[in-house]
RNA sequence: GGGCGAUUAGCUCAGUUGGUUAGAGUGCUUGCUUGACAUGCAAGAGGUCACUGGUUCGAUUCCAGUAUCGCCCA
């Protein structure tokens, strides 16, 4: 049984990763009557390359997966991609060069299909790589025929409820896109603007007012503007007309608390739309509606001599015009927080058109409540779900004016403009290609125009514990919601998380989920969040599986606490690396002395070996108590210190004697401790470590253990500690370190002999502690070792 | 502007019912080729626990405020 010097873990990696795939051993086989724990993978979506911080993330979900399957925990852990959507269609313009508006779109579709299939490929060999024990037989992805028919079937489940309406209202507007998009997929930007200062002359005549703009190109939109009510320099003109520079138009001066006095003239004007605030005024008012601008962003008819332009353009001309006019009275450069779409970056406009909304605005309530019967780990997170839940301003708009998606099982009656809905039984269905299998219900008129929408794909992600379970399927899984557990990053809890709460609460008046565990974001040596645009050698997983083995970078991802950040280093790295060395390094010390051992307890094990099944027991619990909470990191920590100082620093060095020695029966005691230490830190490390403890389980143990992997043995169980066998051990261990520090202070070898130690110890403690003689004076060297009574203490003679 | 989190050794981070001398790894210093490992072992130096108040016999820990950083939202 002896181990070759070197551990390689390239051949080791890739032979174990092949075999775990060929036994099977991370099935989900149902109908064995074990406690299943159900994990809701994220979808990845398929948009580029993964990066270092996917790997962070998904690495300490999965080391959950592993910890509850060696728990005997029926383990359902799927893999899926989210391969739909406008984050897929600008990942094949990318790839192929190509633009979707430039094609048919069933072949831009078709293109699409190969795109994402291919990356898929690319993602799942990547996973694999890393150790992942998810179960691909179980692999989904939101474009699957069958997952379109579910998605769907949630369609028309909510439009059963009641939950969905169309509607023509304004709506979030991407205009580089060409489609809508819903609040969740905005972000805010920095960027630099001017602070237009506009004169609007009032209607009779006698005198103008300031009105401060950053978007002078929207003045053809204005339809009043506002004052703050407490503002007394305006106070005289409310209700007045004033007349809209450069067009021949005249609007109303009304007053607002939302208008602050300090921010640029204390009056602003009110177009449709500029921002959200423009929209509650055109309601709260009853403001006319005028909408200059475009699906692309460019200027129509009600825009007069601007018609025609994009915006950017509309602004240079007319802030020219109106300083030749005399409108323009100076203003100052500003940067300012400007709502833009997190796909391109381009500033949203506010267009009014037919979209397809889930009522929700209604139900924050209930919503708060469903978060709060999520366990949140860390439980700090739960706030930012409340907090946006608490601060929806929109129902949610699940349309999209593109092609690659999920379309939407509906046609329009061409005769009476009804929405006809497809039937549950025709399902999925494209209303491109197919027809309604009923007249319409209004005219019975059988002539109908598609639906060319399709469906956003959050539509469709936040379907995954139904995808999982299968819901409303013929082969529907026995898995119930709530599924056992949601692993996901902070910055999508917003979107996914949030949206997930809302399917379940309505579909299956349910929580999606027991738990959430949130984990944090991968940093670059720099401190700087990780992302797809800054492809350093850092952010790319394959790159750096070029430099470290799997089990390397695994235990970096785990080396912070959940939820946090952490930094991709070369010190963390490095001691992964060193633990994979002597984790290979003391088995293979162990494996020399436990040939034909025989793993069955001895009746006369020494103290010392007593001490470090005792210390064993101690770490167990602890490492089990961290992974209970989701905290690999203190599990690892736990274990390492077990194994680093107790195991190998001292207890290895204690026993050499005897395991080197003629007694066979002092042997066979120190073998057994041995066994049974090694084995146990072991598991304790087998949900991070997945490779090297693998590895070294079947070189040393599964002749014993007879499992076919460490990952299907069962979690190491803490027992009871013994407090008399831990307390005398650490004892000991002070006069060992005694030894250690005289020699080191004498610049001696340790293993230099020593003329003798004289141990003094308290009356009580004396008889036990002089159990450990024999140990001490083998690992110390002492020739000689005297017993004298009193306060402790270690001195070499 | 609001919210959440962070601030502990040169660096990366642990540290809960508040309690002796605040820990680990790394880096640094000095030794040691020790019966698995020099990718190792031993010993050592290194901290006003961001700052200011408060509660307390006692605060890195609890409370309030301030500063800096990160993230989320307006």
């Amino acid at each position: 049984m002896s181990l070759p010097k070197r551990y390689d873990p390239r051949e080791v990696e890739a032979r174990l990763q092949k075999s775990w795939a060929e036994t099977g051993i991370y099935r989900y086989t149902p109908g064995q009557g074990r406690r299943v724990f159900s994990i809701d993978t994220p979808p990845p979506t398929v948009s580029g390359m993964i990066h270092m911080g996917h790997v962070f993330s998904y690495v300490q979900a999965e080391v959950v997966a592993r910890y509850r399957r060696m728990l005997g925990d029926l383990v359902f852990y799927p893999f899926c991609f989210d391969d739909n959507g406008l984050p897929s269609e600008r990942f094949t313009e990318k790839v192929k060069g190509v633009k979707a508006t430039g094609m048919s779109r069933a072949d831009f579709v078709k293109l699409c299909l190969e795109v994402t299939a291919d990356a898929e490929g690319q993602f799942r060999d990547l996973w694999t790589r890393f150790g992942f024990s998810c179960d691909w037989s179980l692999l989904y992805t939101t474009i699957d025929p069958w997952v379109q028919r579910l998605s769907q079937r949630s369609f028309l489940d909510l439009v059963r409820k009641d939950r969905v309406y169309r509607k023509e209202s304004p709506t979030l507007w991407c205009p580089e896109c060409g489609t809508a998009v819903a609040q969740a997929e905005t972000e805010d930007k920095d960027i630099p603007g001017f602070f237009h200062d506009l004169l609007f002359p009032l209607a009779d005549g006698s005198g103008s007012i300031p009105i401060a703009t950053t978007r002078p190109e929207l003045l053809p939109a204005c339809v009043a503007v506002f004052v703050n009510p407490g503002d007394k320099m305006f106070s005289h003109l409310l209700g007045c007309r004033v007349s809209v520079p450069l067009f021949d138009r005249q609007v109303t001066v009304l007053s607002d608390p939302a208008v602050s006095m300090e921010k640029g003239s204390g009056a602003v004007m009110c177009c449709t739309f500029g921002d959200t605030t423009d929209i509650q005024w055109w309601q709260d008012y009853g403001l006319e509606l005028r909408i200059i601008l475009d699906k692309r962003g460019h200027m129509n008819e009600k825009a007069g001599f601007l018609q025609g332009l994009y915006w950017k353009k509309a602004r240079q001309v007319i802030v020219e015009k109106l300083g030749e006019e005399g409108f323009a009275q100076g203003g100052k450069d500003i940067t300012h927080p400007v709502n833009v779409h997190e796909r391109c970056g381009t500033p949203l406009e506010y267009l009014v058109n037919q979209q397809w909304f889930i009522r929700i605005l209604d139900i924050k309530d209930e919503l708060l409540k469903r978060g709060g019967e999520v366990d949140w780990h860390p439980s700090h997170f739960r706030v930012r779900y409340d907090h946006w839940v608490e601060n929806l301003k929109w129902d949610w708009c699940i349309s999209r004016q593109r092609y690659f998606g999920v379309p939407f099982p509906v046609w329009f009656c061409a005769d009476c403009g009804q929405p006809v809905f497809a039937s549950p039984g025709q399902l999925p269905v494209d209303p491109l290609t197919d027809s309604p299998e009923e007249p319409c219900p209004g005219c019975a008129c059988t002539n109908f125009l598609p639906e060319t929408d399709v469906m956003d794909t959050w539509a469709t992600s936040s379907l995954t514990p139904q995808i999982n379970i299968k819901w409303g399927e013929d082969d529907q899984r026995e898995i119930t919601l709530p599924m056992s557990l949601r692993p996901q990053a902070h910055d999508i809890i917003r979107t996914w998380a949030f949206y997930t709460i809302v399917k379940a609460h309505l579909h299956n008046d349910s929580t999606p989920w027991n738990k959430v565990m949130i984990s944090g974001h991968a940093l670059n040596p720099n401190r700087e969040k990780m992302s797809k645009s800054k492809g350093n050698v850092a952010g790319d997983p394959l790159a750096a599986l070029e430099v470290y083995s799997a089990d390397e970078l695994r235990y970096w991802a785990c080396s912070s606490r959940l939820g946090t950040d952490v930094v991709f280093s070369q010190d963390v790295l490095g001691e992964g690396r060193r633990l994979v060395t002597k984790l290979w390094n003391a088995a293979r010390f162990a494996a020399g002395h436990l040939e034909g051992f025989t793993p069955v307890e001895p009746p006369d094990l020494h103290p010392f070996d007593k001490w470090i099944l005792a210390r064993l027991s101690v770490s167990t619990a602890r490492a089990t108590a961290g992974m209970d909470q989701f905290e690999y990191s203190s599990c690892i920590s736990e274990a390492e210190t077990f194994f680093w100082k107790a195991m190998c620093d001292n207890y290895l060095e204690i026993v050499k004697s005897r395991l080197y020695g003629e007694d066979q029966k002092a042997a066979n005691a120190a073998r057994y401790a041995l066994y049974t230490a090694l084995y146990g830190v072991l598991r304790l490390f087998a949900p991070v470590m997945v490779h090297i403890t693998d590895e070294l389980y079947s070189l040393v143990f599964k002749r014993h253990e007879k499992h076919a992997s460490i990952h299907t043995a069962p979690w190491p169980e803490a027992g009871t500690p013994d407090p008399s066998a831990l307390k005398y051990g650490e004892m000991a261990l002070l006069v060992i370190e005694e030894a250690r520090r005289h020699k080191s202070e004498n610049n001696l070898s340790m293993a230099t002999e020593l003329s003798g130690m004289t141990i003094c110890v308290p009356e009580a403690d004396l008889a036990a502690l002089k159990e450990f003689e024999a140990d001490l004076m083998a690992v110390t060297r002492a020739q000689r070792m005297e017993w004298v009574t009193g306060e402790f203490s270690a001195v070499v003679d």
